[in-house]
DNA sequence: TATAAAACAGACAGGTCTGTATATTTGTCA
DNA sequence: TGACAAATATACAGACCTGTCTGTTTTATA
């Protein structure tokens, strides 16, 4: 039961991801997705907001491949940790998402038009951040790591850099760098820490 | 003895770092830096090559205020290396370019707003990146660690994914993660890697 | 089938954008 | 001082932008 609403958000979620906020007119969401332009403005009090709604979509979207693509790697807390890399490459490569190749991260790259930490749409960026080290930091405690916020926010950074990486240099490899990475940081963690809970 | 066109192409920096370069007009450049709108088409074709110049600064700016951070740091290159990271708390702090705040890093900015991996803008981030990791490698190698590009490129990860948590999240504190990790993986590459050299 | 809500097309207002044209002023150097 | 180059102010073209208005057609529901 798709709405117009529903066309327009992954229209515009499509068009900003590819082309960027600034870069992206109205009237070619209008195009793109066959909606009227009064319409719109029905659904929607201004551009701003269909920004906004179209990050919303891609941090339930993100959230949820993720999520899944690490929870169906294995049934080990700890592998599936290490499994979100292989996750990131796939998405490096664009195999991920129908539609939108890979033009970095959504948020990085709303962060980057929207540098005021106040606007809406950054903020929404960190929110979106913070939920995935959230996520991290669950996994972490249910592998019996010591310390599970610390290495849940090392391992996020790695995400992050894996991903400026990719895409500013092209370079999808970056992936791989990140995981043997984290599989040290892992291993010096459960050194440095008390002992694993097994 | 500055000339017009440095007006220009700083103020032109100082706008495109903070507001972004689509949400920037050239006419707010033009009356921040006092400079008559003839006189930009006169030195520059277009906005796009003023774009370009812009960030061409910024790379010379950036790498040279990072590598003099890092060199009066110590003599010592493992230093220098482990030094990046408390420059970067500074700059992400804001204490690092006067005029310029923190806005993230204005390649991985660019790479967003110029998604496409062609675009000049994207080519030059690219390039920017890739000299800051050859600049690591050469540490890596003055300091004796084995599997030098390797480990750069592993430094540079840390680096990227700070930048990003740091501007996105709102935490300069984010350098000091990377650190902590910094001194983890050069320890881990000395253990698996042959002696140091000493 | 009757009615009401939703989406439609298309014009338009008002602003901003890049880039150009013209004519005047400033600055430099001989 | 005279000549030439550089920078200036100002106006403007043409495109594009967001958002509004009007009136028609489609769609869903009762």
């Amino acid at each position: 039961m798709k709405s117009r609403r529903d066309d327009l958000v992954e229209t515009a979620l499509k068009l900003f991801y590819i082309h960027g906020f600034n870069a992206t007119g109205i009237d070619r969401i209008l195009a793109e997705s066959g909606v009227a332009k009064m319409t719109l403005y029905k659904h929607f009090r201004s551009k701003d907001e269909l920004i906004l709604a179209a990050l919303q979509l891609r941090d339930e979207r993100f959230r949820n491949w993720l999520m899944a693509e690490m929870e169906k790697s294995s049934t080990d807390p700890e592998e599936r940790l290490l499994s979100m890399f292989p996750a990131l490459e796939t998405w490096f490569l664009g195999k991920a998402f129908k539609g939108l190749g890979f033009s970095g991260c959504a948020f990085i790259n709303a962060a980057g038009e929207f540098g005021d930490q106040a606007h809406p749409a950054h903020r929404l960026a960190a929110e979106h951040k913070r939920r995935i080290v959230d996520y991290l930091s669950e996994l972490c405690r249910d592998a019996g790591l010591p310390d599970p916020e610390d290495l849940a926010e090392q391992l996020a950074l790695l995400k992050e850099g894996a991903i400026a990486t990719a895409h500013v240099r092209n370079m999808p490899e970056a992936a791989r760098t990140a995981e043997k990475m984290a599989r040290i940081l892992i291993e010096a963690a459960k050194a440095r820490g008390g002992q694993p809970k097994a």
